[in-house]
DNA sequence: GGTTTATTGAGAACGATTCTCACCAAGGCC
DNA sequence: GGCCTTGGTGAGAATCGTTCTCAATAAACC
């Protein structure tokens, strides 16, 4: 098991919700994705770990973890996939369109720009979502 | 009729697409719109213009506008909303959650600041969403 | 171990979007 | 101008992702 995932499961246990097997296994195929995993996905890997795990239990682990702050959902087209992302700040996903890897950038200059910006606008922001979506350097098209 | 209307008529028709009645009512409703649209939305406001129109109609003329760039998509939880936006250059969007007015904003820097980055990570941006969600300056919350 | 109560899985229900198909009308051609 | 071809259409069925319902289960606390 994964670090990580005992970090998760404690804050989970404190913040009052139950350690499941269920969610156990939901909370381990995340953190173990390479990229990021449409709820279909994120069903079929974790009842291997738990045969059991229902549909209906892996959108509502979903929706624990976002509540939680440690999962956003990025939308590819009508498609959802999810991801994990326990940071705070603001940042940006590159998605890409073929391998559908997530790559997450940050940076403080764009950062402060946008914060700016906001502020002049009179927009108080509660979430956002930046997506650029192409193809990552290992999927350019050949040639 | 407005002009922008005629516009995009004229180009679709230059593209091979037909001119017809539905059409043109969902395309004037949306530059009509002051804010963003969900296609129930479209569907009753083009039904004042030509009251046989479908709702299909309605996403298949999203289709065509989105194919043409004239047209974006953004989603506010599981609803989807539609806006207009013919803008080639890097934007973003101020998602009002109460009002739902959406802002345009860009900004030269912040693109370049991107721009850099991207090309940094060896990414090969095709499109971008940048979702700013929260409250515009009319609908802080009081006090 | 017993009790409480959040969590669960299965399947029904739901809402948004897409598809199907027979009919229609836009636009090119004469 | 009228005719023909073919893309576009509306209605409703079908599909897809997500949420809900509810009886059964199993964490967590004693």
């Amino acid at each position: 098991m994964l670090k990580r995932t005992r970090d998760i499961q404690k804050a989970l246990s404190e913040s009052g919700y139950r350690i499941t097997q269920p969610r156990q296994a939901v909370i381990e195929v995340i953190l173990r994705a390479r990229r990021s995993l449409s709820p279909e996905e994120i069903l079929a890997r974790a009842r291997k770990i738990d045969p059991g795990v229902g549909l209906a239990t892996v959108y509502r682990t979903l929706d624990v973890l976002h509540a939680e702050g440690y999962l956003e959902r990025v939308r590819i087209g009508n498609k959802g996939y999810t991801l994990t992302c326990t940071e705070k700040t603001l940042h940006f996903h590159l998605i890409c369109e073929r391998c559908r890897t997530v790559t997450e950038l940050q940076s403080d200059r764009f950062s402060r720009d946008l914060m700016a910006q906001l502020r002049a606008a009179g927009f108080e922001a509660r979430k956002h979502a930046i997506e650029i979506i192409g193809r990552c350097a290992k999927c350019q098209p050949s040639e």
